[in-house]
DNA sequence: ACCTGAACACCGTTCAAGT
DNA sequence: ACCTGAACACCGTTCAAGT
């Protein structure tokens, strides 16, 4: 065949295929990219150096649209800190298939990284002393992944089963569906730590 | 050959092969288990139903010495839920190139429901009212697994390259290395969810 | 510059054969 | 009951050939 005259491929176009097989299927091949996009396997290459960059790829898709809280944003600052962590936590949940392969490797994304940023300037303007700024964003980053994590899991996260306490047993049965169990918790920890916040700031 | 005299092999023997690996390479393949073990991989099916399952016999191995926390535990409540979780994410972290691929499946091991039993105990015993278990266990558990996950990264969680803000790339340069920086930044988080929650129990 | 086809080394898993 | 060897379908990746 040759190449075509406009190629028919790009990093995006192979995340958004990828991205695709992991929402429906919960994971993906290079093969089943390549088929998605009527191409063969090897043609990927030309434009991805492997798996892992199609992985980085899907991580910069996700946060793309995150938006940005400009400086003079509405509310007070630990309002500001709530709708960021909201907004980051949901591009998570928005492909939760997603979630399990983006905790292996170090986050330098730029796309990961304008949300630090935000969150580094409503910290250090308006309470969190610069010596604590890093623990404080470290805090707050693994409580939203631990909880996106924990969204993954579909509706019964824990096996009513195999618990010995009769309370814990009667919580896990009585508790809703997955997802709004996982919203009402990420609701209570972004509650728990932002009081916890302010009482840091003053 | 034949079968031996004795077994060769045991669930054990085999998710302790499999987590040396991972220790050391961070990864395994069931070859690399089996050589390991000198044997054939296929050896191995006659005792693990697949790799899945070595993963889960791992997941029980590190957290078969995490101590239960008696009834009559020293310390008042908040100080016994304060050492439980930093038992069960010392577990984690003592073998930390594990930790993601503890991620990607649901937990029903009895290893990890007796954690979660004694966590419950002492929460409706001392504090939190049933009809918010539940939650809570969640939000200290996504913490805790989120928190495991990032003290994974080795010295230089982000880049601080990638940072614009230049207060974010200061605190990025200044924090101390990986796993100081990670046992800092789990006990702010403790110290901030702990102090949330006696609020919560008036 | 970019798609292709063939090839490579490796992967997890199955199963009949042997003791 | 349990180890083996051979076989299976599939995996990610490389690279010379073609336009």
């Amino acid at each position: 065949m040759g190449r075509p005259s406009t190629p028919l491929l790009s990093p995006e176009l192979i995340a958004e295929a990828a991205l695709g097989l992991v929402d429906r299927d919960g994971e993906f091949t290079v093969a089943q990219v390549a088929a998605a996009l009527k191409v063969r396997p090897s043609s990927l290459y030309n434009h991805v150096a492997g798996k892992a960059q199609i992985v980085e790829a899907m991580r910069g898709l996700i946060f793309r649209d995150v938006p940005r809280v400009p400086s003079g944003a509405d509310g007070d600052w630990v309002q500001q800190v709530r709708v960021l962590l909201r907004a980051y936590r949901d591009a998570f949940a928005a492909h939760p298939r997603l979630v399990p392969m983006l905790t292996s490797q170090t986050v330098s994304s730029p796309d990961v990284m304008r949300i630090y940023d935000d969150l580094a300037r409503i910290l250090t303007d308006h309470a969190i002393p610069g010596d604590r700024l890093l623990d404080v964003i470290t805090v707050l980053d693994s409580f939203v992944i631990g909880s996106a994590l924990d969204a993954v899991a579909p509706d019964q996260v824990w096996d009513a089963e195999h618990a010995q306490d009769p309370r814990l047993a009667q919580a896990i049965r009585a508790v809703g569906a997955g997802t709004r169990r996982a919203d009402r918790s990420f609701e209570l920890g972004l509650d728990l730590l932002l009081a916890g916040l302010t009482h840091l700031a003053d």
